[in-house]
DNA sequence: CGCAAGTTTGATACCATTCAACTCCGGTGG
DNA sequence: CCACCGGAGTTGAATGGTATCAAACTTGCG
């Protein structure tokens, strides 16, 4: 792991807000407060599932995956992490997911002492905790109740830039809001489908499916269209 | 709701350890600190889902879950809380999910400005969230990967104390560890079903088979003796 | 007793998985 | 230049696990 001295504080401004349920501000918890800036390539570990939990990270720009494996080789990704977000915590003396970077990544990482002696650290890592914990049940929701379809239209929709997928949808008029969209996944099929709990070969189907639907046009595997968000939006379930 | 003022300190001792991966103490955070002590009957309904999220919650004694609801009617229970969890915090202006107790209940309040006022309340609420998390990764993980024998496998592990049917299970040693163990469940097939990702009749499916095979026996629906918890360990798919 | 709610069991349907073959694409080297 | 290769993705056919629908059973209780 490189440990660059790197300043990244401009780069907040990449973040155009979005997938959580409600549009946050992106919070610049760790800077300063001696948090020391490192930078990762893209499919680089963070550290490892049963690695000692000695540091926090706040993901400064990129996008960071966490997973937890099962002794068999079956996989889960439990969250997908953005600009603002925090991990490393853990309950006990090890961390329970590996930490493996989909794209570029710059982050910021403190001891966990340092968090312990800060009040403001504290109070603006809860409230990252909160944005996080919030996420994870409206995945648990996806993963335990919503079709394959749903799942894979809900995984799009939260790549949409203020849509979330959620309860912020603007709703089916075209005329208040643009109604196509370009995403970049930074994902292969099976990290699609490790995430959504899916195989990649059923993640493959639907996405063709979308296809020929004409909801969704693919420029390249991990680069799609959405041709009709409101569409889309209509299949996560949610509606 | 009734808001009664009892004292539930003593009520701690009630807690076996157990039910997260590692055993830890219960935190009395909210104690003092100018929080509200109430007490709910089983089946009451703490918040919903959408209701102003102006108040945060520890609970002392009983057994609450949190879930979500889609708009067709689909049940997912998120998480199942017991002594020393906290619930109500929110990312948004309201609750993103509906609090149900599943027994009596008794919890201290406290307004979310005390929180922010308090240090030691933001410390201990940190190692409570840390923990909660934890949960929560792992029932992903059973959401999106383990099968219905696993599910219930887990499930029913998560309830024996000191076990947690994860890390610290103790291994088929019959000679260290007691091999039988008598849960009292305290949620139908139902709560049940919606919190494994299940329909009723697999769940009674599964646990009819259990019986079948002699790793339980069924007392009462909501009764369960594990007649040999290694085995059963087995079947989580942790192994 | 007889109802109501919860649970169990059976028969069948269907969705997602599995296994296998094929395509597509970028890179390498003859 | 193009043949070859490997990895990622797509597609097809068959299987199987869980859901669905329906009926019977159990339990607690007025």
């Amino acid at each position: 792991m490189a440990y660059l001295q790197h300043d990244v504080s401009g780069q907040f401004g990449d973040v155009r807000g979005g997938p959580r349920q409600l549009a946050r501000a992106v919070q610049r918890t760790f800077e300063g407060f001696g948090s020391k800036a490192s930078r990762f390539k893209a499919h680089d570990v963070v550290y490892y599932q049963g690695d000692e939990a000695k540091r926090l990270y706040q993901l400064v720009s990129g996008t960071i995956m966490l997973f937890k494996l099962l002794p068999d080789g079956r996989r889960q990704v439990v969250e997908m992490l953005r600009a603002g977000d925090i991990f490393g915590l853990a309950s006990g003396e090890e961390y329970d997911c590996t930490a493996e970077t989909l794209t570029e990544a710059s982050l910021h990482e403190v001891n966990l002492k340092q968090v312990e002696g800060s009040t403001e650290m504290q109070r603006q890592l809860m409230k990252c905790l909160t944005n996080q914990m919030s996420s994870l049940h409206e995945h648990t929701v996806l993963l335990g109740r919503k079709s394959a379809v749903e799942r894979v239209a809900s995984f799009l929709m939260y790549l949409v830039p203020n849509r979330g997928g959620g309860v912020g949808c603007l709703g089916p008029d075209p005329a208040l809001a643009e109604d196509t969209c370009d995403l970049q996944l930074h994902m292969t099929r099976q990290e699609i489908a490790d995430y959504l709990g899916l195989t990649i070969e059923t993640v493959s189907r639907v996405v063709s499916d979308l296809k020929r639907r004409g909801v969704i046009r693919i420029d390249r595997a991990d680069k799609i269209h959405l041709n009709r968000v409101c569409s889309l939006c209509q299949m996560t379930g949610i509606h």
